[in-house]
DNA sequence: CAACGGATCAGCT
DNA sequence: GCTGATCCGTTGG
Protein backbone atom coordinates (compact mmCIF):
# COMPACT_ATOMS: atom_id res chain seq x y z
CA UNK A 1 0.00 0.00 0.00
CA UNK A 2 1.13 2.88 -0.64
CA UNK A 3 2.00 6.49 1.09
CA UNK A 4 -0.90 8.43 1.36
CA UNK A 5 0.96 11.16 0.28
CA UNK A 6 1.01 10.10 -2.67
CA UNK A 7 -2.17 9.03 -3.91
CA UNK A 8 -2.81 9.97 -7.57
CA UNK A 9 -4.80 12.92 -8.56
CA UNK A 10 -8.49 11.95 -10.05
CA UNK A 11 -8.44 13.01 -13.85
CA UNK A 12 -11.40 14.90 -13.20
CA UNK A 13 -9.61 17.18 -10.84
CA UNK A 14 -7.43 18.39 -13.61
CA UNK A 15 -8.57 22.05 -15.67
CA UNK A 16 -9.60 21.28 -19.14
CA UNK A 17 -7.79 24.57 -19.74
CA UNK A 18 -4.39 24.24 -20.29
CA UNK A 19 -2.85 27.25 -18.99
CA UNK A 20 -5.34 26.79 -15.19
CA UNK A 21 -3.93 23.14 -15.80
CA UNK A 22 0.39 24.73 -15.45
CA UNK A 23 -1.18 26.77 -12.59
CA UNK A 24 -2.76 24.24 -10.73
CA UNK A 25 0.48 21.65 -11.32
CA UNK A 26 2.60 24.20 -9.16
CA UNK A 27 2.73 23.03 -5.79
CA UNK A 28 1.28 19.55 -6.44
CA UNK A 29 4.00 16.48 -6.54
CA UNK A 30 5.60 14.11 -9.18
CA UNK A 31 6.07 10.82 -8.27
CA UNK A 32 8.64 8.37 -9.32
CA UNK A 33 8.29 4.78 -9.13
CA UNK A 34 11.69 2.20 -9.65
CA UNK A 35 10.01 -0.47 -9.06
CA UNK A 36 9.11 0.02 -5.23
CA UNK A 37 11.78 2.73 -4.10
CA UNK A 38 10.10 6.18 -4.67
CA UNK A 39 11.52 9.97 -5.79
CA UNK A 40 9.52 12.63 -5.68
CA UNK A 41 9.55 16.29 -5.91
CA UNK A 42 6.94 19.87 -5.01
CA UNK A 43 6.04 21.11 -8.68
CA UNK A 44 7.60 24.74 -8.60
CA UNK A 45 7.31 25.62 -12.29
CA UNK A 46 5.88 25.02 -15.58
CA UNK A 47 4.82 26.30 -19.13
CA UNK A 48 1.71 25.81 -21.10
CA UNK A 49 1.83 25.16 -24.67
CA UNK A 50 -1.36 25.74 -26.40
CA UNK A 51 -3.07 24.22 -29.54
CA UNK A 52 -2.92 27.31 -31.44
CA UNK A 53 0.48 28.03 -30.11
CA UNK A 54 3.77 28.37 -32.57
CA UNK A 55 6.42 27.46 -29.93
CA UNK A 56 4.17 23.95 -28.82
CA UNK A 57 5.17 20.74 -30.62
CA UNK A 58 1.80 19.78 -31.67
CA UNK A 59 1.72 23.08 -33.45
CA UNK A 60 1.52 21.07 -37.10
CA UNK A 61 -0.76 18.51 -36.04
CA UNK A 62 0.00 14.28 -35.18
CA UNK A 63 3.79 12.86 -35.52
CA UNK A 64 5.39 10.26 -34.13
CA UNK A 65 7.05 12.10 -31.31
CA UNK A 66 4.25 14.04 -30.50
CA UNK A 67 1.24 11.61 -29.94
CA UNK A 68 0.84 11.81 -26.47
CA UNK A 69 0.14 15.79 -26.23
CA UNK A 70 -3.26 14.42 -28.33
CA UNK A 71 -4.45 12.27 -25.48
CA UNK A 72 -6.76 13.51 -22.71
CA UNK A 73 -5.53 15.31 -20.51
CA UNK A 74 -2.83 14.00 -17.47
CA UNK A 75 -0.95 11.21 -19.80
CA UNK A 76 2.74 12.15 -20.05
CA UNK A 77 4.51 13.39 -22.97
CA UNK A 78 8.32 12.88 -22.76
CA UNK A 79 10.75 14.16 -25.74
CA UNK A 80 14.46 13.79 -26.20
CA UNK A 81 16.02 17.58 -26.75
CA UNK A 82 19.77 18.37 -27.42
CA UNK A 83 20.56 15.27 -28.11
CA UNK A 84 21.27 14.42 -24.82
CA UNK A 85 18.50 15.32 -22.25
CA UNK A 86 15.25 14.98 -21.74
CA UNK A 87 11.79 17.23 -21.25
CA UNK A 88 8.46 15.82 -19.47
CA UNK A 89 5.11 17.50 -20.23
CA UNK A 90 1.73 16.95 -18.94
CA UNK A 91 -0.69 16.12 -21.62
CA UNK A 92 -3.41 18.86 -21.83
CA UNK A 93 -7.19 19.93 -23.14
CA UNK A 94 -9.81 17.99 -24.50
CA UNK A 95 -8.66 14.62 -26.71
CA UNK A 96 -7.26 15.51 -29.89
CA UNK A 97 -6.93 18.89 -28.80
CA UNK A 98 -2.84 19.11 -28.49
CA UNK A 99 -1.62 21.01 -25.18
CA UNK A 100 0.61 20.38 -22.87
CA UNK A 101 2.31 21.05 -19.89
CA UNK A 102 6.27 21.00 -19.49
CA UNK A 103 7.24 20.74 -15.64
CA UNK A 104 10.04 22.78 -15.60
CA UNK A 105 11.41 22.35 -11.95
CA UNK A 106 10.96 20.10 -8.78
CA UNK A 107 11.99 20.93 -4.89
CA UNK A 108 12.93 17.46 -3.87
CA UNK A 109 10.73 16.16 -0.99
CA UNK A 110 11.25 12.34 -1.36
CA UNK A 111 14.14 9.60 -1.90
CA UNK A 112 16.96 12.46 -2.36
CA UNK A 113 19.84 10.08 -2.31
CA UNK A 114 17.96 7.96 -5.71
CA UNK A 115 18.10 11.74 -7.35
CA UNK A 116 21.84 12.00 -6.14
CA UNK A 117 23.21 8.57 -7.35
CA UNK A 118 21.27 9.66 -10.98
CA UNK A 119 22.79 13.09 -10.93
CA UNK A 120 26.11 14.47 -10.12
CA UNK A 121 26.13 17.61 -8.18
CA UNK A 122 26.62 18.19 -4.49
CA UNK A 123 23.43 20.80 -3.93
CA UNK A 124 19.62 19.79 -3.18
CA UNK A 125 19.06 23.25 -5.08
CA UNK A 126 20.98 21.25 -8.73
CA UNK A 127 18.94 17.93 -8.24
CA UNK A 128 15.46 18.88 -10.33
CA UNK A 129 16.20 22.76 -11.37
CA UNK A 130 15.17 22.75 -14.82
CA UNK A 131 13.84 20.56 -17.24
CA UNK A 132 16.62 18.24 -18.21
CA UNK A 133 18.07 18.07 -14.70
CA UNK A 134 14.52 17.13 -13.15
CA UNK A 135 14.52 13.96 -15.46
CA UNK A 136 17.99 12.86 -15.09
CA UNK A 137 17.00 13.41 -11.72
CA UNK A 138 13.94 10.86 -11.74
CA UNK A 139 15.25 8.53 -14.35
CA UNK A 140 12.70 9.67 -17.25
CA UNK A 141 13.19 9.14 -20.26
CA UNK A 142 11.28 8.32 -23.91
CA UNK A 143 10.13 4.94 -22.07
CA UNK A 144 7.84 6.64 -20.31
CA UNK A 145 6.34 8.69 -22.42
CA UNK A 146 2.49 8.67 -22.53
CA UNK A 147 2.17 7.21 -19.53
CA UNK A 148 -1.23 7.66 -17.20
CA UNK A 149 -0.15 10.27 -14.73
CA UNK A 150 -3.23 10.19 -13.16
CA UNK A 151 -2.60 6.54 -11.80
CA UNK A 152 0.03 4.69 -9.84
CA UNK A 153 2.19 3.30 -12.19
CA UNK A 154 6.21 4.00 -13.16
CA UNK A 155 5.26 8.04 -13.35
CA UNK A 156 2.18 9.64 -11.79
CA UNK A 157 0.67 13.26 -9.91
CA UNK A 158 -0.10 13.18 -6.37
CA UNK A 159 -1.88 16.47 -4.22
CA UNK A 160 0.52 18.94 -2.57
CA UNK A 161 0.15 22.18 -0.74
CA UNK A 162 -3.16 23.80 -1.97
CA UNK A 163 -2.16 27.68 -2.06
CA UNK A 164 1.21 28.82 -3.17
CA UNK A 165 1.62 32.28 -4.56
CA UNK A 166 2.43 32.25 -8.46
CA UNK A 167 4.45 33.78 -10.19
CA UNK A 168 4.14 34.65 -14.29
CA UNK A 169 6.92 35.42 -16.89
CA UNK A 170 7.49 34.76 -20.77
CA UNK A 171 8.22 31.08 -21.50
CA UNK A 172 12.40 29.98 -21.46
CA UNK A 173 14.44 29.11 -24.10
CA UNK A 174 12.16 29.26 -26.72
CA UNK A 175 11.93 31.56 -30.15
CA UNK A 176 8.92 31.16 -31.36
CA UNK A 177 5.94 32.98 -30.11
CA UNK A 178 8.60 34.28 -27.03
CA UNK A 179 6.48 37.39 -26.38
CA UNK A 180 3.41 35.30 -24.66
CA UNK A 181 3.55 34.50 -20.57
CA UNK A 182 2.83 31.07 -20.01
CA UNK A 183 5.57 30.44 -17.97
CA UNK A 184 4.10 29.31 -13.98
CA UNK A 185 6.32 28.87 -10.85
CA UNK A 186 6.24 29.61 -7.29
CA UNK A 187 7.53 33.46 -6.35
CA UNK A 188 11.12 33.25 -4.68
CA UNK A 189 11.18 29.19 -4.33
CA UNK A 190 15.40 28.60 -4.68
CA UNK A 191 14.32 25.50 -6.65
CA UNK A 192 12.64 27.50 -9.57
CA UNK A 193 15.23 27.65 -12.62
CA UNK A 194 16.26 30.93 -14.91
CA UNK A 195 17.65 33.90 -13.43
CA UNK A 196 17.04 35.45 -10.45
CA UNK A 197 14.75 38.09 -12.27
CA UNK A 198 12.37 35.31 -13.30
CA UNK A 199 12.27 33.39 -9.90
CA UNK A 200 10.93 37.04 -7.87
C1' DC B 1 27.22 37.35 -12.73
C1' DA B 2 27.04 37.13 -18.00
C1' DA B 3 28.53 35.08 -22.18
C1' DC B 4 29.97 31.33 -24.86
C1' DG B 5 31.02 26.82 -26.82
C1' DG B 6 30.79 21.79 -26.75
C1' DA B 7 28.18 17.61 -26.18
C1' DT B 8 24.94 14.92 -29.24
C1' DC B 9 20.74 13.40 -32.00
C1' DA B 10 15.63 13.07 -33.51
C1' DG B 11 12.84 15.28 -36.50
C1' DC B 12 12.29 18.19 -40.27
C1' DT B 13 13.52 20.77 -44.68
C1' DG C 1 22.08 20.05 -43.49
C1' DC C 2 20.03 22.61 -39.53
C1' DT C 3 17.40 23.42 -35.28
C1' DG C 4 16.25 22.95 -30.66
C1' DA C 5 10.87 23.67 -24.50
C1' DT C 6 19.26 22.06 -22.12
C1' DC C 7 23.23 21.66 -19.17
C1' DC C 8 27.90 22.33 -17.75
C1' DG C 9 32.56 23.94 -17.58
C1' DT C 10 35.35 27.82 -18.76
C1' DT C 11 36.41 32.56 -19.59
C1' DG C 12 36.04 37.45 -18.79
C1' DG C 13 34.22 41.84 -16.57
Amino acid sequence: MADVRFEPLSRRRLPIDTIALAKFLIGKTLVRDFGGALAAGRIVETEAYLADDPAAHGFNGVTNRNRSMFLSRGYSYVYRIYGMWHCVNVSGGREHEGAAVLVRALEPIAGLDIMHARRNVANVRDLARGPGRLCEALGIDCDLNGVDMCAEGPLWLAGGAPVVEIGESVRIGITKAADRVLRFYQRGSPFVSGPAGLRE
